[in-house]
DNA sequence: GTAGCGTTTGTGTATTTACACAAACGCTAC
DNA sequence: GTAGCGTTTGTGTAAATACACAAACGCTAC
């Protein structure tokens, strides 16, 4: 390395400590000569060189959005750039892309164990670069690391204690409002209105690369503002604030149905389930929130078919219900009568009257919709409803008898609590 | 009174105890000079007189099934007779009632406290009676009280003790399985299988007349066996067991019917309820038992249209677990996001969806027979449905939220717990 | 074998339901 | 007043449902 070449200088001086990131930036641009942009995991600008040449239409639009345009980042994603830059630590060589106005870049993400903390994008264009601009990004990704760890102010040193508060709004019967409020005040964030807890469960073996891929898209996927989020066991657990809206419902859908779907292309993932609570006003309530989550997650392993994309607890409907029942049903070793006299039947003449009857429920006591669902003839169908009425003598035009079995037949599928 | 006189001297023979209740219906008869039956309270014949002359048909009957014949009983009813003879301790006098084969009578009742021990008849038949021989009937009637109270087996003295067993049965966590056989050895009674509890809810004052009928119909409803009952407070609470049987709940809904039936007309009671456990097959149930029934007049009381004459918990169907889901509901303030919806749109518009809702829900889905219940045209309702769609989201189709809508709905009606 | 039972499927008809459209009413806002 | 909205009722048609009956199949019992 000869010292009077000036690019190894200025790599060097990539060495000493900045007083804020645009000044980083701009050294960082002198030693590539070329527009720099520092980003967030989100994508959000932190920081970018003074450079006016060589700009293309995805930097105008990321710097004054401050964030990047979703459509520049979809593009990243189809064309295989960000895929590539979340699974390591070395810079990317992003060729072209015409369709979304982004020229030639190289790129390198920021990393802290196996989370994200941001980009730094070099906007090569046409111009030449060596191996050595490479080494200079990921010196620079060093500083930048540093910067944001020690000076963001949300990156204080303090993430334990962050991890300990969520588990205990998680977990703890009650946890103290002043106590809330000093945390509120500490991480900057706000824990009232529009809280809900989210639980996505892998069910292949958590790597590195899944975290590093679920970090990145519960701050990426937007609908929904991500206060905390950590791995336990096989579960991504997520504290979310959602903005005052409408159908703040359907914005906790939508991500978990992006994040899952994302994440599951992305990864090749065999399976996955997500699930939320309901939406609360008080970080009191995190507790009962988690359990519906959980309870949410087990359901659907339970009723794949009926409750598929169900992801909210309160669109489980009767669902909601049924674990309940189930306990309060073992506790008194109850039987409805209408149940054991099908039971005995099916088993006595080999039919499955009682499968019939639990489709005929779901399907809303339509003769139709059930006998297509079961591949026989409308008729088969009105044959064995009126079996079932001779054998069981459960009135099917009475919704009080209807229903309580076929809760009942639902509960019988948990099994033993 | 005169020692010459000979029946006075056989009035005082009936001072005497008697080996057995046989030769005190001799002596009755002797002092009668007509034919005596004792009957128990549930008209079960105790002991009978040896007269073969001025037999009438009833008599006939009622000695060869060693029971009074139920057409003879409901007669009795009928005419007044029976009302007559369980409310006070006087003699009765019964003029013949031809239909049912039954010549002249005087009948007494055989009272201890507020409950019937039993009946001494005598068939005058066409002979004269004088005053004194009804004095001789009071005298016998206090004999055979004697009797029965120290000599018949399931009636020593040991009342009490029943009843704090019972009251055991009814409240203790766990009553061990050997008191229960001893207990069941000590009163000669039978506490395995077919073992329900009946409650009798009256909204009338209690009074000695309720309290006397009530114990009364107890045993002469035939259908099932009553092993215990007592009243508390406005509740009469019995045991009773069943015979083996191919549809106990049946029998069980008839007793309760005809009881129900009975003591009303018989009593011009205002208003009165009655409700059944299931059927358990040991002792140790009788706690559960007893929760089950008390929840099954609650529930009437709360849902007179829907559970008229539901008397079995059994056929509460969706009403046995509404109670839970309420309390469910209650601790964590859950809201229905249909219901609510709906709530808000119903005081804005000053209409009713809500309530039609329930009431379609109530009927099975069908369009017709809630337009009829409501009172409105068919179109007017299906438009109604469509508003209800419009305004909420809720599909009418799908069981699960509909369901969980209507069972919501009903726990609404139960206010705090 | 054959008689009997429980079952499935096809055919046909009467009834009920779903849905669209039009007319009319009450109420509010302008 | 009148325009607009939400509502009720009537009319009409297409679709779905209920129900009866007949033919055919597999299985068991005799």
């Amino acid at each position: 390395m000869e010292p009077s070449n000036p690019k190894n200088n200025k790599i060097l001086s990539l060495q000493q400590p900045f007083s804020n990131l645009d000044s980083l930036a701009d050294t960082i641009s002198e030693v590539l000569a070329c527009p720099i942009t520092i980003e967030d995991a989100n994508h959000y600008v932190l920081a970018y060189s003074k450079h006016t040449e060589n700009i293309d239409q995805a930097r105008i639009g990321t710097i004054m959005n401050r964030k990047v345009p979703d459509k520049v980042i979809n593009g990243l994603w189809k064309n295989g750039a960000m895929p590539k830059l979340i699974d390591n630590d070395q810079p990317v060589i992003i060729p072209e892309i015409k369709e979304i106005g982004l020229g030639n870049r190289i790129a390198i993400s920021i990393w802290k164990n196996n989370e994200i903390l941001g980009f730094i994008w070099a906007h090569t264009g046409n111009k030449e670069y060596a191996a050595d601009d490479l080494e200079a990004l990921k010196k620079a990704a060093q500083q930048v690391k540093k910067f944001i760890l020690q000076k963001l102010p949300d990156r204080k040193n303090t993430e334990q204690a962050y991890k300990d508060f969520f588990w205990q709004l998680l977990t703890a019967d009650f946890v103290n409002t002043s106590i809330i409020q000093s945390y509120e005040k500490q991480f900057n964030i706000q824990l009232q209105d529009g809280l809900a807890i989210v639980v996505f469960r892998f069910e292949d073996e958590i790597t590195p690369q899944i975290e590093k891929h679920a970090y990145y898209l519960s701050e990426t996927v937007m609908q929904v503002n991500t206060i905390f989020r950590l791995f336990d066991d096989q579960d991504f657990i997520l504290l979310v604030r959602l903005w005052k809206d409408d159908d703040t419902s359907d914005k906790i859908h939508q991500f978990i149905s992006q994040f899952q779907e994302k994440i599951s292309i992305q990864l090749q993932l065999t399976s996955m389930y997500g699930a939320a609570s309901q939406i609360y006003s008080s970080a009191k309530d995190m507790t009962r929130a988690y359990e519906e989550a959980l309870q949410g997650l087990s359901l659907q392993k339970q009723f794949p078919n009926q409750l598929d994309a169900c992801f909210l607890y309160e669109d489980l409907g009767i669902f909601q219900w049924i674990d309940m029942l189930n306990r309060h049903r073992q506790k008194r070793q109850h039987t409805n009568k209408y149940i054991y006299k099908l039971q005995q039947y099916d088993q006595r003449q080999q039919s499955n009257l009682l499968y019939t009857l639990e489709k005929f429920l779901e399907n809303d006591s339509n003769v139709h919709r059930t006998a297509k669902a079961l591949f026989i003839h409308p008729n088969t169908m009105n044959y064995r409803l009126k079996r079932i009425y001779e054998i069981s003598h459960l009135d099917l035009k009475n919704p009080h008898q209807k229903i309580a079995v076929y809760l009942e037949l639902l509960a019988d599928k948990l099994g033993r609590p």
